[in-house]
DNA sequence: ATTATCACTATACATTAGTATAGTACTTAC
DNA sequence: GTAAGTACTATACTAATGTATAGTGATAAT
């Protein structure tokens, strides 16, 4: 019994479909990086680069314009010389510290789990 | 002044690794769909592919191997005639759910903020 | 004078992920 | 006997993602 049934296909597709929404915005490798970083302060460019190792300029520069597009980060130029651009959280972009929050959970269990002590980042 | 501080690059390493390790276990296309499907209840493979739209027999076959792997799902060969593969979450499959609700929940508030009514699944 | 920092962009390439299509070997229903 | 379902695997391809390397034009420090 309950083969193929509705109810649960109609379930199923209410769970995926948000949950695709989600992780379309935070897709590639860097992204949730870039947000864990800019939770401990605005930052500058160059200040990110060294804040995420292994980033090269062409990514970061990339993914903060999906981000900001997507409403998550704010980049603010000030005109002094030499020009200095500061990135920010959004109040939007906060809104998914509960998500990173849940995820650096799960991790830290996960890893505590299978240890990969020689893993090197 | 805090032009890369130590402790604020600790961390962020601190958060930036296990975030990465939980991804990593998440990562594709497939994998969160395919654990939502079997949190409504164990399935068979057939079952699945009808569950989980426009997903191709190879991609749930490897997706389903892969979480077998990192000990999410559970495999069991009832020995009837024909064949019969059942597939279930394990317990640490479960310990997902909150990320996956989260994940939910967030995917749900963006998609009112944004409301793409055009988007085809 | 040379080097470094600032915030990037451009080009080319490599790797990874996902798709399309077909086929296996068996069984059951029409 | 034909079609459909069972649970897959194989091969070949495309698309998406990420990397490597270099360069810009301004300023500022050594």
């Amino acid at each position: 019994m309950n083969k193929d049934c509705p109810v649960t296909l109609e379930a199923c597709m209410g769970m995926i479909r948000p949950v695709r929404d989600a992780l379309d915005v935070l897709s590639g490798k860097w992204k949730i990086p870039i947000l864990i970083s800019l939770s401990f302060g605005n930052k500058r460019f160059g200040q990110m680069t060294r804040d995420i190792p292994k980033i090269t300029d062409r990514m970061l520069s990339k993914e903060l314009r999906d981000l900001e597009v997507n409403g998550l980060v704010q980049r603010r130029v000030h005109d002094s010389v030499p020009v200095f651009v500061e990135y920010s959280l959004t109040e939007y972009g906060h809104s998914l510290d509960k998500v990173i929050h849940e995820l650096r959970d799960w991790g830290v269990k996960h890893r505590e789990r299978y240890a990969e002590p020689d893993k090197v980042y």
